[in-house]
DNA sequence: CGGCCGCTGTCACAATAGTGTCATCAAAGA
DNA sequence: TCTTTGATGACACTATTGTGACAGCGGCCG
């Protein structure tokens, strides 16, 4: 998981220009579009991290866009940033509604831009945000590549470290062995899903060393989840 | 789980009272005090689900707010909408560095920050946004395969689970047990109809652990239903 | 180059948890 | 009361998970 794919869609192109310039020097993956049903079809090609859409543009609204994007199946749960024209409240609020996750008004610096984005980021994906995630006891540093418990640190090796980070990436949330397969593992040949179980034991292990209350959940006929409440 | 645990911290009496006011009105438990220290404390004593933040506030400034309960262990997650003064974007643009959520510019309404809320909520507690199934006093949260009942788990296997969901689904309405295995259980073989029978008794012995009213209605001659007042 | 070592993916087998049926008892109609 | 339909507890059986062991693969170091 290296670089944040970003789909701008903005039909003015010398501000679309600023924007990528920036998005650039900050290291995202950035895919840009003036029109509506491009920006869709690009969606669904290489489904972003995070969009950021202009309200109005090329071909359908964004609003509608913003719609679509919600409705498909792969892109329900993308973070979208909307760039409204100065004003009217109730656009926002719309726009709020309809699902977008924040909103810009123009004119707004680029920095400002770049802010939001990192915090919804964080929210979303945070170890795209380059941040410490936390859950209970645990935290992960992403970036150092350390997890402890409890003050403590934990030895992790390769795959039970993207296992953990996918758990406290979205905690609570139950996953199937196959999501758990496609979303940790580099799905280049076919693997056991079975060897999910053998990896959530590993992690278990290191992760209850001493005698600490075990933080992943199973759900029979269903997946893990890491859960700090297992007892209900 | 009922309703989302709001923190308010304003020292602008005027405005706290208006927005304590909208809270409430739509169900939000809301704790307010005017001062950094005390939210701190209010903070650590009950974690709430989501802090409504002012800028400029008495004691510690609300940016110190923002990066203590970042760094509590127990408040790390907890959503932050800052209220900040019209102007300085490059306070904006600190606060959400320091890992505010987002931030609303004074003046600004009532009915805007509350969409804000429910936005931020709704990403980061589904429970509260209503991505849960309710009926009486039960909820299951379909993603975190969790059933509560009055706020306490209720642990259920697979197929009593499923088969709760399908009444939560259709809340009131009675179903045969032709019906139920058709929708229910994967039908690779065939079933006895006699099975519903069992599997409606264990839901109902899990869900009224304790001496809790039957939530399940025995229609005799053509099925069950899920519904609260059980005779009439 | 060889050998040691840490990680991985798979198995086979053990340990559980969950299922489907019955026989039997209780309750509700008629 | 007699008949039907539902509730229950027991039980054999299955399905799903937990575990320990093991072989293959690179990487690293002497």
């Amino acid at each position: 998981m290296s670089k944040a794919r970003l789909l701008l869609v903005e039909d003015d192109k010398v501000l679309a220009d600023l924007l990528v310039w920036h998005f650039e020097r900050d290291e995202y993956d950035v895919r840009w579009t003036s029109d509506g049903e491009e920006a869709l079809m690009l969606a669904l090609e290489q489904v972003p991290d995070i969009v950021i859409l202009d309200w109005m543009i090329e071909g359908i609204s964004g609003l509608e866009v913003c719609r679509r994007l919600r409705r498909g199946a792969a892109t329900a749960n993308v973070p979208i940033i909307m760039l409204t024209a100065r004003g009217e409240e109730s656009d926002r609020v719309r726009g709020l509604e309809t699902g977008a996750d924040d909103y810009m008004t123009k004119p707004f610096s680029p920095r400002e831009l770049i802010a939001r984005i990192a915090a919804v980021l964080r929210r979303v994906r945070p170890a795209l945000a380059g941040e410490v995630l936390h859950y209970a006891d645990l935290e992960m540093d992403v970036v150092a590549h350390k997890v402890r418990r409890d003050g403590k640190g934990v030895p992790l090796g390769p795959t039970e470290f993207r296992l953990l980070r996918h758990f406290l990436e979205h905690p609570g949330r139950v996953f199937s062995r196959e999501r758990l397969l496609d979303a940790v593992w580099a799905h280049d040949h076919e693997i056991e899903l079975r060897t999910v179980d053998v990896h959530v034991r590993r992690l278990r292990k290191a992760l209850n060393e001493g005698d600490r209350a075990d933080l992943i959940r199973t759900v029979r006929s269903a997946g893990y989840a890491l859960d700090a409440d297992g007892d209900f």
